[in-house]
DNA sequence: CATTTTAATGCAATTATGTTGCAAATATAA
DNA sequence: TTATATTTGCAACATAATTGCATTAAAATG
């Protein structure tokens, strides 16, 4: 496979999760794309490698750990991109702006792009903020419309 | 029924639907509410009322007339509400924040609450913004933590 | 290195959510 | 009242996700 294997390996050590075939492929599989990867697409790539229902495990395990977060798209279909590093069990530094484009359908993780605080009416107290934004990618944007 | 039923019969005509006992009836759940209601939760009400495909195609309808728009919760789950009178079938303006209270789960519609425009990087085109805040809902920030 | 312990996987079954095609029923127009 | 167009209900199917439990594999122990 890759050499990012030892990197992955030491992250799961570090989380203090087992270095199993599943969890390296998915970290695998996850790294190399350059946008959030849906439920079903890891399935389908994965094929007969790994049963379902671990993959679902080894999600949600991730996501506890803070090594993936989970944005659902327009659909609500869950896709799943890997952490920046300031990522732990105890908290998600995610919180930035994610971009589901209209064309291609890809999810992206505008880390740069910081949401902006928010005027709440009396009583409510915000806790996280989830925006998504919608539209063209640069890359669709140029070929269609 | 409720005193509203006039009001919402008008409301179907003027939007080239037929006035029938699912519809009327999903509109006064929906009214009758402060938050927006889940999918789940109008199936249940509704119980053998109604078939579970019309409830969908009942949603379905009304989402494309701009009778309601749905908001999808941190899980994933469709929520509905009934839009401001600005909506049509042509236009949404819903834009605006969605709070999903973390103890009670309900969703509500920040309407007041504009989500502030956004820099991109370039090359993206942004058509919609959905901003959904999580937190504690002012009835529930009182009672818990 | 062999053994014990613990964590993770695979499989089967079940639940929830959503879709499609089509015949029967119902609302509205004629 | 009859014709028409829409809507509904039913059955079947599809996909996403969860749970319990036996088996397997990884890491810890000695
Ligand atoms: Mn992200
Ligand atoms: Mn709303
Ligand atoms: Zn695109
Ligand atoms: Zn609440």
């Amino acid at each position: 496979m890759g050499n990012n294997t030892s990197r992955f390996e030491k992250l799961l050590v570090k989380n203090g999760l087992k270095r199993t075939v599943p969890r390296l492929q998915v970290l695998e599989i996850l790294s190399g794309r350059d946008s959030a990867t849906s439920q079903p697409y890891l399935e389908q790539v994965m094929g007969k490698d790994a049963d379902r229902v671990t993959l679902y495990r080894v999600l949600q395990a991730f996501e506890e750990k803070g090594i993936i977060h989970k944005v659902l798209d327009q659909q609500g279909t869950a896709n799943y991109a890997i952490c920046s590093d300031g990522c732990s069990a105890h908290e998600h530094h995610d919180e930035h702006v994610h971009f589901n484009c209209d064309n291609c359908h890809k999810i992206y993780c505008l880390d740069t792009v910081k949401i902006p605080a928010l005027k709440v009416p009396a009583g409510f107290k915000v806790a996280h903020l989830n925006l998504i934004a919608t539209g063209l990618c640069a890359s669709c944007s140029g070929k269609v419309n």
